[in-house]
DNA sequence: AACGTGCGTGTGAACGTACACATGCATCCC
DNA sequence: GGGATGCATGTGTACGTTCACACGCACGTT
């Protein structure tokens, strides 16, 4: 009764620890710590002894404690919506590998619907995660209204087309593969042209919509207002069997491939030939749109690079870099099958 | 010199914690702790000033001070593979709702490759995040080794469609959607039927494949060796390009709808007419695949659902219950206008 | 009046790590 | 040969939280 022989099995299947790896390699839990660490003043000769100990118990150091201690969560996160789509997707993809290779990791919130509480409540549980850097892939307008509010402290970057925000975001030149898209068809001799454009919250919609504006304008052609989609198919097909009723236009510029791949159908279903009736131009380039009926002319943002140069100048941020400028993305206009002249009828 | 007035301006920008809160509500910091963790002994007007003083402080709990203590993670892991794709992507986001709802966090890692020193790395650095659970969306025969290598000790599922390994799996009946999609066919008419599948390490390809094989041999027509394709619109015209040089067929069963896509443009280019000459079925039902030229037949999955099932099932093991058995999930034909009966000719 | 019982609250650990500082020892220079 | 310098390593402490336990008090029971 007096005795419960504590000594006896004191360990349960409790993970190693940074003690237990100095015990097993004869040092002090202050030199595994170094050599966890990368410290310079290490004998080559201890350095073996402990990485030995640590491949022997399997040891892995706990992230809690250490970034409890260092108050450094080491985590970026990611606002996002629409995140099945090919370009968030991919951006995506390329934003966690990099993040991954600098030591951080990724905590991704997706918001379903673009309402302020919606997004107000994902950047909320962000900012519990105690990220330390912020990459946006969403509707943006109401974003800034958020981070606001929600006096967000940390470094973010935005995906911003005008290159007027350079303080916060990465500058992807939208306007000009807006224009570039609209230039094509003008040249093909095309003066009627419509624009059926992403939801008005997103800033590469309004900044797309812009650059097919400011083009139409230099080459005083007739503008007209453009559709308000929401980036799919489905919607890309509903309005163009609305449109083609009047047929008042013979090139369409969307503002993204899917809206082009759901116009093209409708305009299938209308009877008419693309690009012999109507030109089409899509924007992305996702990996399908070689492969539509006819193949999507379009113009192609490289998302990985966005993806990738996010997290850079991220870094930079986080390092205390000063200057944060950069080249600006540019996108590229990919000729194919779904744009001719304009039919003379 | 003797004396460095050390209480004067002891704060800095310091995130306040619980200790903080405990003084401004007058209450000790057990009282905020068990006010933050739902504890049902706690006077409805304490609770009033600790919530009170948690608002004014902007106070949020340190994530990584309550993993260290309670050595629990709240993160589960996701290893991903080709998450660009509709299926991945839809349910990954799926699975990142029910996830966080549930109070987890996700953790995602994307391996590029499908060799075994990428999967097994990329489990690794999960395993280095401590997650308490893991989902895999990968080719899973190699992952299986490496869960085996690295010993990983958590309640993990995949994506199975057999039915057969329950333990560790969620259910989806891909059999029974191939054998829905082949099925359409023969009752078509159709007797020569070619199979594109996805690659041969993914469990989904394999039971794809078993599914279309079993479903010829109960009609008792032709088998032929299918082909091995990689998920793309481009390897799916690439391969039909090369197919329909003998064109030995009249229907074609793709493994998913960006393959499908692509050999209806082969199609396309061979002058032959979908479905006059040649019938397509895809696979996932993908939101483009009703406007393809002409629209797709295919099988449609819920993948949000298989995501939000993936997780019920891995909650329910974290609470230590016994019995994971599910209904398997279901995947439906879709008919829509890439399949008619067998032509005349 | 003495006793257990429940409720609401407080006190002392412990989790695993990194940082600041202290220590022992060899080396160097004048 | 003695003090300064550098290297390799060890000791205390703090990070912010939860858990086990202890405490005081009001209540009902014996």
């Amino acid at each position: 009764m007096s005795n419960d022989a504590p000594t006896t099995e004191p360990e349960r299947t409790r993970a190693p620890n940074i003690r237990d790896v100095a015990r097993v390699a004869g040092v002090s839990y202050q030199t595994v710590s170094r050599v966890l660490n990368d410290s310079p003043s290490i004998r080559p000769e201890t350095l073996a002894r402990v990485r030995a100990a640590i491949d022997e118990l399997g040891y892995r150091p706990n992230q809690a404690a250490r970034a409890l201690v260092t108050s450094r969560s080491r985590t970026i996160g990611v606002l996002a919506s629409q995140t099945v789509h090919y370009g968030p997707a991919t951006s995506i993809q390329a934003i966690e590998m990099a993040a991954r290779e600098a030591g951080y990791r990724l905590s991704i919130t997706n918001i379903s619907s673009g309402d302020y509480a919606s997004i107000k409540s994902g950047l909320d549980y962000l900012m519990s995660q105690s990220v330390e850097a912020l990459v946006v892939i969403a509707p943006q307008v109401r974003v800034f209204e958020a981070i606001n509010d929600l006096q967000v402290a940390v470094p973010y970057v935005t995906l911003e087309s005008t290159g007027q925000n350079t303080q916060h975001s990465l500058w992807v030149d939208q306007v000009t593969g807006a224009r570039l898209a609209t230039r094509h068809l003008i040249d093909l001799g095309h003066e009627e042209i419509m624009h059926i454009s992403g939801p008005q919250d997103w800033i590469e919609a309004e900044a797309r919509m812009q650059g097919f504006l400011r083009e139409l304008d230099d080459a005083e052609l007739r503008t007209r207002a453009p559709i308000l989609g929401d980036w799919t198919a489905s919607f890309g097909y509903y309005a163009g069997l609305e449109l083609l009723r009047y047929r008042d236009f013979t090139a369409v510029f969307c503002g993204n491939d899917q809206m082009a791949l759901g116009f093209m159908h409708a305009c299938r279903e209308a009877g008419l030939d693309v690009p012999g009736d109507i030109s089409v131009v899509g924007f992305d380039d996702i990996p399908e749109a070689a492969h539509f009926a006819p193949p999507l002319t379009t113009v192609r943002q490289n998302f990985a690079e966005i993806g990738r140069r996010s997290i850079e100048l991220l870094l930079g941020e986080l390092q205390g870099e000063r200057d944060l400028s950069h080249e600006p993305v540019r996108p590229e206009l990919v000729v194919r099958r779904s744009t001719g002249p304009r039919s003379g009828r």
